[in-house]
DNA sequence: GTCTATAGGAAGATAGAC
DNA sequence: GTCTATCTTCCTATAGAC
């Protein structure tokens, strides 16, 4: 079947440009690593930023076929926080997006228009579920926009950190925590327990 | 003076690998930027690598300068509003560096034991710091260890979503307010008022 | 579908003239 | 110090055989 082959070399692609970036990727290295040669994965993509672009979109469809099941919305802490424990069970997940978030950043790189309707979409998202569940501000005080933005940031900024960072089992539950006393829910004295405490 | 020259160069590749990160600069575009030839680029930095590490310990430079004449540590909050405000008031000094831990973290790249070194440095030292101040736990409830990585990844976050969010002028602001809910300190009810209330 | 062969270009770095 | 010229390597993409 043609769906084998295809998604054997975006596997092969997600591996190596989370490893080396966009430009830091050679079609070659791509194609060893998938088992065939570099005219082999143009067969499949016509081009390398074609295949960037199908490679963003297979790591969506996995990171949503893990929330899959789960109420989103309804413990946002839990949502994000099993998010970045998924990514962090495959860090090429979160490299790939982080590195092509960066790439993005410096130019007219294919995926510039991907990742900042992404980052966009997320963030009116987060607002108006906030706003939904909380009004104006959330419990912490924040306004709801605010919150947002910090809450985004920060699961960016973990994504980055815990890349650089060995010691990153920490970092699902420092999301956890931390984004428990954003929005000001849960009890953070007795950090550890579950902070969605809302019913 | 040999050192107008050398600064040219170091002000044009910022700005230059800014906007197209390390691997995508070559060293011809900086030439240029600069005015003068890759030749003359190459006689004042021997390699590429190392015109990027004096590009960072340029950029540290200026943000250090930009700091002095603050107590840093006694407004935490403060400092790093005043950190990301002022990188934002050159979009490049932030931009170089998200970029180039991006390109970091996908390898050998010249600036990965820099960035490395860097992370822990910080995290290191406002554990530390929230420690000496605070104890074991900030008034927010989190331990030090928690906010103090909660408080990295949300600059960090900062950094790269700005990049990609035209509204960027209000993430001092945001990273203003989100400390001071972090770390439990300011009035977070009345957001918009300094967050260092303590005596 | 997958391969060999090759076109065509870009980039880092060196040697040496002025 | 700054330039021209050159070496070398690596990469994308295409053409066409099997």
């Amino acid at each position: 079947m043609v769906s084998d082959r295809r998604e054997q070399i975006l596997e092969a692609a997600l591996e190596v440009m989370a490893a080396h970036g966009f430009r830091g990727t050679s079609i070659d290295a791509v194609a060893e690593r998938a088992g065939l040669t570099r005219q082999g994965v143009l067969h499949y993509f016509p081009s390398k930023k074609r295949l960037l672009l199908e490679i963003l979109s297979f790591r969506e469809e996995l990171a949503r076929a893990n929330l899959a099941g789960r109420r989103v919305g309804e413990d946002w802490a839990g949502d994000f926080a099993e998010t970045v424990a998924f990514e962090q069970s495959r860090p090429s997940l979160a490299t790939v997006y982080s590195v092509v978030l960066a790439e993005a950043v410096t130019g007219q790189e294919p995926a510039a228009g991907f990742v900042r309707q992404r980052c966009r979409s997320m963030q009116d998202h987060l607002v108006e579920s906030l706003i939904e569940r909380y009004g104006e501000r959330v419990p912490s005080g924040l306004s709801a926009p605010t919150a947002a933005a910090a809450v985004l940031a920060l699961i960016e900024g973990v994504h980055q950190l815990w890349l650089v960072d060995p010691e990153a089992e920490r970092y699902p539950q420092i999301v956890r925590e931390a984004m428990a006393v954003l929005l000001g829910t849960g009890t953070t004295a007795t950090e550890g327990q579950s902070p969605a405490t809302k019913g």
